[in-house]
DNA sequence: GATGGTTGGGTTTTT
DNA sequence: CCCAACCATC
């Protein structure tokens, strides 16, 4: 080992030393949020390569390929880059998906397949529905497309599934007993269509694994030592792909924190980590306890929310930073309110402690809730980045684009073509479509297939029509035969000019529409790029296959990061934030049915792992955590009241600071009239005890704007704006417009005022900021 | 038979 | 607010 190696190995302490050290055997090790885990697997893996193991035999699965990326780097400047290059690194969809391309035939499927996204399948689960002639009331696509996900995580294969009575039976309770056959159909689809979706990629790997011994063997001696990080979020099927990978040489070390399992609801099984022990009798358990990232404030706080949890591993999360400031507390009294309460502390922030943007953090149970917050930000000219949402990829411009292009490479591909028959506009319609369907099935071949041969099939199609369709066809397979000699880039850039893409979005001149055509030239870059990239790489060829391989389970977080090196506040949900840190750290909208969510409080272990999740958030902050809630919410367009988070009160209060604003718009004159008096610090206990006092008997839901109201109706301090028809007005953010409805009295007086840019909106006036002109 | 406008229904988190 | 399904029109 040389000196330098040496002395960067001397940077871990001791805890950290013993599992990088650690030579043959499983491991596991339980490390603490913020107790530098990444820094032990990179360490790990340097010191497995100093000690002349060859990088081609090491695996390493991430949680995104952005861990991925960075953790290689990081390696490459520990031990060389050139040497870095051949580590197997990456999640496990894009690892294995990357091991079924070259073992594909042996399932029966090409080379090429194509991955299906969410979209894709949901798309192909209604059709069945339809064609089966179900009621779509009664199976709805989303449940069955979870379901479906949650057998093929568990490894329930259509066979298992109809070898077990149980689920059967579950399934006809819940009044539907089809669901055994639209499972089998949507798979024989999938097959049919050269498809593979997600959950196939794990499954399809243990079914090769498991049928084909002598890949198994193969890829056992390929990858002697083999390395997951974020272990606690596996489900059963990754479980199942390292354990038969592992069995061979038991090189298997696993890093995990079951206090940040945040992922069950797709299958993540918390199981994995807490009976690794049982699975790997040798194990060696090691645990990193101290934290290194936050203040004590912070870690003491965490600790104390996840105390509430039952089902945990026992350790004490510590640190010996300093103490830091307490957990701010705000109230607000809209979800605008918010954002601009966030905006301006971020603003100030700046201004006191010569902040940079990228030192904030904006987190979100929900991405809906990013939209608030990026109306406050933009006004107050504050640059940021949303991390996931409707990532790049999933936009309907650039998805029709990648279905002409994954239809060229692989024209079963049946989702992508009923996309794009009729997209630009051809007049190939529903009717002609639903006959080429019937045919297709009838002769058990492709839809493409049969639109090839329309003509000489008798379809009951029109002359007219069939000269359309055989129109399609030649220029797919025009497509197809460029294809064979062109790049990627070259080939979109053809398809998207023949196609007539941007002429179709010209048509469009709102600035959404412009927005379209810039996310197509963007697109085009993106596969420019790609292609140059390609060059540098010895097997990459850089044509067309190799770049929706390389797309298909790419993500936000992975790919716009480092294209820019714009300062910027980041916004995204808890669960992206995972992994993360920042020095300041705002989590909005902890309120109760948002965070913890009306879909997880059923079952208590769904609501520990909102707690979990909540244990996360907060964890993701070195130096100051903000929380917030509101009083009322704009909700499907709606304003509709909220209470405040039982997790509030589950922290510690010797950590917690509650604030109430009182420079927000229209909310000082609510507070000086009513039960909240004059004192800004206040406790939210108090605050409880006064509302069930005043509204008798106790109201489950805490409704503190009725309450404001009943107290406020027998002095009626409160001023709403008096409008009448047809006024104009201005709005703080709609600008102008004409009041064209009144309706309610008093506090809920609303009105519909239609604006000139934003069209006709309905206010709650008491809330709504405008001025009479 | 195709197209475009309207309505009504549904919204957690992600590879 | 956004998408899918439905209905009326060309």
């Amino acid at each position: 080992m040389n000196e330098e190696l040496k002395s960067s190995f001397n940077t871990l302490n001791d805890a950290q030393k013993e599992p990088t050290f650690h030579k043959e055997g499983p491991l596991i090790v339980i490390a603490g949020a913020g107790s530098g885990k990444t820094r032990v697997l990179t360490y790990r893996i340097a010191f497995l390569m100093s000690e002349g193991i060859d990088p081609f035999s090491i695996l390493a699965l991430t949680f995104t390929n952005k861990a991925a990326r960075e953790m290689k780097y990081r390696i490459g400047q520990l031990v060389g880059e050139s040497e870095a290059k051949s580590l197997w690194m990456g999640t496990f969809h894009s690892v294995f998906a990357r091991i079924l391309r070259s073992e594909a035939d042996k399932l029966g499927f090409p080379s090429n397949f194509t991955i299906y996204d969410t979209q894709d399948s949901d798309r192909l689960i209604s059709s069945v529905i339809k064609e089966m002639g179900l009621d779509k009331d009664i199976y709805k696509y989303k449940q069955i497309r979870n379901r479906i996900s949650a057998f093929k995580n568990s490894l329930i294969t259509v066979k298992a599934y109809y070898s077990n009575s149980e689920l059967q039976e579950a399934d006809a309770m819940s009044r539907r007993p089809k669901l055994g056959e639209i499972y089998k159909e949507y798979v024989s689809r999938c097959f049919k269509a050269g498809a593979m979706d997600f959950d196939d990629l794990l499954l399809k790997t243990n079914e090769l694994l498991n049928t084909h011994p002598n890949v198994l063997a193969k890829y056992q001696e390929r990858f002697r030592y083999i390395l997951v990080d974020e272990y606690q979020d596996t489900n059963h099927s990754q479980y199942l792909i390292v354990k038969a990978l592992a069995d061979r040489y038991q090189n298997i070390c696993v890093v995990g924190d079951d206090a940040q399992s945040i992922y069950a609801f797709r299958g993540a099984n918390i199981n994995n980590i807490l009976n690794f022990q049982k699975d790997y009798p040798d194990v060696i358990l090691y645990r990193l306890e101290q934290n290194y990232r936050s203040t004590k404030t912070i870690v003491n706080a965490a600790n104390s929310i996840i105390s509430h949890n039952k089902n945990k591993i026992d350790k004490v999360v510590w640190t010996s930073n300093d103490q830091g400031s307490p957990i701010q507390i705000n109230r607000l009294l809209t979800d605008s309110d918010e954002g601009r309460h966030v905006a301006s502390s971020i603003f100030e922030f700046k201004m006191s402690e010569q902040k940079k943007n990228s030192d904030f953090a904006i987190l979100y149970r929900t991405n809906a809730q990013s939209r608030a917050m990026e109306d406050a930000l933009r006004k107050r000219d504050i640059p940021y980045r949303i991390f996931g949402g409707l990532s790049f990829y999933q936009r309907k411009e650039i998805k029709d684009i990648l279905a002409y292009l994954r239809l060229v490479v692989n024209d079963k591909d049946e989702e992508s073509l009923k996309r794009i028959i009729n997209y630009p506009s051809r007049g190939i319609g529903q009717a002609t479509i639903d006959k080429i369907v019937i045919a297709a099935r009838h002769y058990n071949v492709s839809l493409f297939e049969i639109i090839k041969r329309a003509e000489e099939l008798e379809l009951k199609i029109n002359s007219g029509t069939l000269i359309k369709l055989s129109k399609f066809s030649r220029l797919i397979k025009r497509f197809q035969i460029e294809n064979e000699k062109l790049n990627a880039f070259e080939i979109a850039d053809l398809i998207i000019k023949n196609v007539g893409f941007v002429i179709e979005l010209k048509k469009d001149a709102t600035p959404e529409g412009v927005a379209r055509i810039e996310n197509v030239e963007e697109l085009l870059n993106g596969i420019r790029d790609f292609t140059e990239g390609q060059k540098e790489i010895v097997d990459a060829s850089g044509n067309l296959d190799e770049f929706l391989q390389d797309i298909a389970l790419a993500t936000d977080l992975d790919s716009k990061e480092n294209d820019d090196n714009i300062d910027r506040v980041s916004l995204m949900t808890i669960h992206l934030a995972k992994g993360l840190e920042f020095p300041i750290v705002f989590i909005v909208g902890l309120e109760e049915d948002l965070f913890p969510s009306a879909m997880s409080m059923n079952t208590r272990s769904e609501l520990e792992e909102e707690r979990r999740l909540f244990y996360v958030a907060l964890t993701r902050a070195k130096q100051k955590a903000f929380l917030s809630h509101t009083i009322s919410r704009y909700r499907w367009g709606k304003l509709i009241d909220s209470e405040p988070s039982r997790f509030i009160e589950e922290i510690d209060p010797k950590y917690v600071h509650h604030i109430i604003p009182t420079d927000e718009y229209n909310f000082k004159p609510l507070l000086d009239n009513s039960i909240f008096d004059s004192p800004k610090i206040l406790n939210p206990n108090k605050i409880q005890i006064k509302e069930n006092l005043i509204s008798n008997p106790p109201v489950k839901k805490i409704n503190i704007l009725r309450n404001l109201k009943d107290n406020d109706s027998k002095n009626d301090k409160i001023k709403v704006i008096d409008l009448k028809l047809g006024m104009e007005v201005e709005h703080t953010r709609f600008g102008r417009g004409i009041v064209e409805k009144i309706e309610g009295k008093g506090i809920d007086k609303k009105a519909i005022i239609n604006f000139n840019v934003h069209g006709p909106k309905n206010l709650l006036l008491r809330f709504a900021k405008l001025k009479v002109l």
